[in-house]
DNA sequence: TTCTCCACGTA
DNA sequence: CGTACGTGGAGAAA
């Protein structure tokens, strides 16, 4: 592990740091400035509302207005008072509808993306590229994460997170961005350790994992499957790996605790062995101290024996989620180091750029597009020979956004 | 200036 | 009552 992965990766990232990605500042800077804009339109419209000024930033100014002067009914109790999380407030929403939440949350998605912005906006070098710095030891889990400024972090979901990452762009002297990225290697992961047949039948048959699952779990045809059952698929598979209860999902999915319960108790029906995987890694961790991914990478576990429940019971989920998240993490640097191997041997001159826990971005040099295609597809397929494939998919554009998939 | 809490962005 | 991270503002502590 030690020598063969996590050694010879210093100099992989090394080199990421050193080269950085090409940023489009003014693009950035004028995201910026349209979204004070709307902030400052948005606060002046919540002013209005509740009449007078608060800081919207302020958690604890924010208390006095919704609870005290506007009398809402109270959230989830905090260490300083109750909360003004984005859940609490669609919770507040649908009991005591208030003009002032949507516009609260609606100028804190603004600001937090503003601010965003701005730190990368100072980030940027003299040559227009933002360096990010990697930190091969920082994690519990394997994984590397990314500071100063964190480009792990860039937003995706909303029409904004596409602009910023829109502003993530390949260099002058070359010709596209290629990213690429694992699709549900978790859930792989997980159909792999846990031998489960339906599960990799899903993933060597089915087209869409979501919908063979459902189909399977709600006993209809695959194109039967409703949107609505898919996402409760959907989100019911991935919590799986983070040791999500009933209680959990029925939050998530805003449904009853009984239909989040029953669709636990079909889905393990279905995948039974998947439950006794997850078991079984608790167990075992319970009894020799520490979880083992795929290849070997140890996470100890100290709270497994504790006489404390939370503590615990925080600890077993995160014993059933190291080795899947970890072995994940060790699947993407042997790719890296693949990856880097071969762009070395042909003396190319395209580099990878940056790592995104499932995704890699390549800056691709002039003519060199296929046969980095070709280089990343074969070397993150075949990092780690699991009992299903492992999928990558690939896109490439002139910005981060439009390479995505 | 430093620390904690809250909130929230990603995989 | 969902794993793993990093960051910035507010407000308190030093």
């Amino acid at each position: 592990m030690l020598r063969d992965i996590e050694l010879p990766l210093v100099a992989v990232l090394g080199d990421m740091e050193l080269t950085g990605v090409a940023t489009d500042r003014p693009a950035l800077r004028e995201l910026s400035a349209r979204l004070a804009d709307t902030a400052a339109t948005l606060a002046a419209e919540a002013f209005e509302v509740i009449g007078r000024e608060v800081n919207l930033g302020s958690p604890k100014q924010l208390q006095e207005v919704l609870f005290e002067q506007l009398d809402m009914p109270k959230t989830r109790s905090m260490k300083t008072g109750y909360s003004t999380d984005a859940g609490s407030l669609a919770d507040l929403q649908d009991k005591h509808p208030h003009p002032f939440l949507g516009l609260l949350l609606k100028h804190r998605d603004a600001t937090k993306l503003r601010q965003i912005i701005e730190t990368l906006d100072k980030a940027v070098d003299e040559g227009g590229r933002i360096h990010t710095t990697y930190d091969q030891t920082g994690t519990t889990t394997g994984r590397i994460s990314s500071i100063d400024p964190n480009l792990q972090n860039i937003p995706v979901k909303t029409e904004v997170g596409h602009e910023i990452r829109a502003a993530f762009q390949h260099g002058p002297d070359y010709e596209t961005l290629l990213t690429a990225d694992y699709s549900q290697i978790e859930m792989r992961i997980m159909a792999h350790l846990s031998g489960d047949e339906g599960l990799i039948t899903a993933f060597t048959e089915g087209e869409d994992l979501h919908r063979f699952v459902g189909a399977r779990i709600f006993g209809v045809e695959p194109s039967e499957v409703s949107p609505t059952m898919r996402t409760k698929v959907k989100a019911m598979s991935y919590g799986l790996a983070y040791g999500l209860s009933a209680f959990g999902l029925s939050k998530q999915l805003r449904i009853e605790t009984a239909e989040a319960k029953q669709l636990m108790t079909d889905y393990f029906a279905r995948f039974g062995a998947v439950r006794d995987y997850l078991r079984n890694v608790v167990e075992q961790a319970r009894e020799d101290g520490y979880t083992e991914t795929i290849f070997g990478r140890r996470r100890p576990f100290a709270d497994l024996k504790s006489s404390n429940r939370v503590l615990r019971e925080n600890a077993e989920r995160a014993a059933l989620n190291a080795p899947i998240q970890g072995s994940a993490a060790d699947i993407m640097k042997i790719a890296m180091l693949g990856v880097r191997h071969d762009l070395d041997e042909r003396e190319l001159q395209s580099r990878v750029l940056l790592q995104v826990h499932d995704e890699l971005i390549v800056e691709v040099a002039r003519g060199e597009i296929d046969q980095v295609e070709e280089i990343v597809r074969h070397r993150m397929g075949s990092a780690a020979d699991l009992r299903v494939p492992l999928d990558v998919s690939v896109g490439t554009g002139e910005s981060w956004d439009a390479a995505a998939h």
